[in-house]
DNA sequence: GATGAATGAGGATTCATTCAT
DNA sequence: TATGAATGAATCCTCATTCAT
């Protein structure tokens, strides 16, 4: 027989690739990185141990993968945001959306913040971290003082908090902290804030 | 010499499990439980490994001890607040003891929040963390019914992310967030969600 | 297009066979028999994995073509020596067609004194390197008898030190032995053995 | 119990390295050092796989330790020759000494040929080889010049080869090649070749 | 003939835990 | 109480070899 077609192996590797890296991040974001063996991944991918080499060079390779892919995600969603100040219904829509990537990626985000605490997992965790949050934070500056805020710096603190409290209350307990409702009061905690104690700018 | 009495013996016992728990916590909290050797903790508490093993039984037995060490900290610390509904001065200082424990306590915290992502880690870490927190949450509840609120489970879960977040920062990253300037700043955001759109008790 | 031949089928297999091994031996002297993979091998190749299989049974397989190979080479050298007794241009002729015959297979020299030292890679090495030495070491023994030596076993014993002592040096140095000078130098040193103490047969 | 005294602990170490040494060298000598495994070192010291970590950080660690301790030998060796001209009799002391060094450490000496044949398994033994050898050489090339060769150079490669040769056939088949007889007939043969067209230093 | 995905056994290494002293 | 040698299971990773296409 003729072998199969360059196109066909692609076909398999980006198959298999998605296999691997789907079980290793709902492995990795349920009992960690170290706790999880590359048996286990093999195992939950239905391959054997060895062929999860031929994707991926390492453990930590699929680590690293598995951030990248999130991070690009994340990435989509800041980009549009990048010039401009942003108005009240673009902030809104933007924080409707990052809600809703934490809800279709629970298993990424509970990594992220696994990973953020303990970066030393991921060399190079940090560093995107800080690269990917940057302009968030920047936007979300620039909207307050947009808003007449009397104190961005301080006002951006609290409303990452309450951003990042809720993020991890969604991630790690959904049932007691339902997403949707969460979005709702989040959205409406950021602007009760927003509106307290701000001067309408002249 | 005289051979010491079972009370010196008692305080020397007592010591070598602090050393031990202390140097476990310090590398629990930076490392993680499963990338942290029994070898190192017994090496950073100045022991040798062997006798790590005589003062508890597993490495896991000494993550439990941490744990519950934490748990008993909170607890002291809610004790007082259990019986009736706070006044606002009461509960500005039952938020600025909870900064400083944390402030105190940043590995413990940073373990708690670790744990909280990867309970599997901890058998009883769930159950022990909701019977921690269940009177937190009740008292907060409290006082927001006690401000007026016309939703205390909305507010609750806002005031609740505001200072998981405010934690999970301070923690994570106290040169970029300072734990005492968050400290201001979030308990001003908790009292201007209380303040907003509240309706004065009749 | 017609369809080729039996004969062109064969002579492109003989050719691949040939790509085949000549990747082996180049990577099995320079890095050694287990520390190269049949993955390397194919590559360096410029085939698949599995079609190494289609022409060799076993990495093994490809180590004693190798060395058959290698024999084959030696023999056709020696085979001409094999009756009757050199005269000393003959003996000299043999010399520098054996220093040569180094000088152009270096890798497979290489490899042969690696496997000398390690029989044990492949199993029937040892029976055909002493096939194949047992003819040089009896023509060189009547060489030195037929010059007259007084201790011709000892006298072997010497030169045949003398040319593997050469030959390993060229092989494994030849920046600091070169391989032409040695040929000198080592032709040189087997005539003045022969010339020193040796009583002129009557 | 009180623990051992760390001069028992010291005894013990010391032991077990000698044994593990002893083992991983005769494999490393007999099959080579990938093909040996640290299941069989273990084994053939009659300890656990683990307990070798204990002792050496890696494989390649006690490859490095052997090499070493060889290394050492050979220093011994060739120090006291290091200054001044040899007389013809330290000479062939230097000689007979040098083939009892090979005598009783046959494995080391195979292990080193192997070495020398593949360098890429030591990342330092090219360097440490040629540091060792360099007096040898060098020792050596002052005794031909004042023995009045005139070709010290020549006669320096030839009488090296015929001892680095001697020695591969002592090491590789010491049952067709006793080293006592090669020895003699070595240490004769040198003598022949600097005999053979000196010039008498006027 | 030709491909490369797939397997699984084996190998280096780590580490919680035990034990003789 | 205290030590660190010792064990063995588990883990990451490699690689010869097979097989469907």
């Amino acid at each position: 027989m003729s072998p199969r077609t360059s196109t066909q192996y692609e076909a398999i590797r980006q198959g298999k690739r998605k296999l691997i890296l789907d079980s290793a991040l709902e492995l990795f974001a349920e009992n960690g990185f170290h706790a999880t063996s590359m048996s286990l991944i093999a195992k939950k991918a239905g391959i054997s141990k060895g062929l999860s080499y031929n994707y991926f060079e390492s453990k930590n390779d699929i680590l690293e993968e598995i951030i990248d892919q999130g991070f690009h995600e994340i990435h989509d969603l800041i980009d549009p945001t990048k010039d401009g100040v942003l108005t009240e219904e673009e902030f809104i829509t933007f924080l409707e959306v990052s809600f809703d990537l934490v809800k279709n990626n629970r298993q990424h985000w509970k990594l992220y913040f696994a990973l953020m605490l303990q970066p030393v997992v991921s060399e190079n965790f940090a560093t995107k971290y800080a690269a990917a949050g940057e302009p968030v934070f920047r936007m979300m500056y620039e909207f307050v003082v947009s808003k007449g805020s009397t104190d961005p710096e301080g006002d951006l603190m609290i409303i990452s908090a309450m951003i990042e409290g809720a993020f991890l209350y969604v991630v790690v307990a959904p049932e007691i902290f339902p997403i949707d409702q969460m979005k709702v009061k989040t959205i409406d905690g950021i602007f009760r804030i927003i509106q307290s104690g701000y001067k309408k700018p002249a």
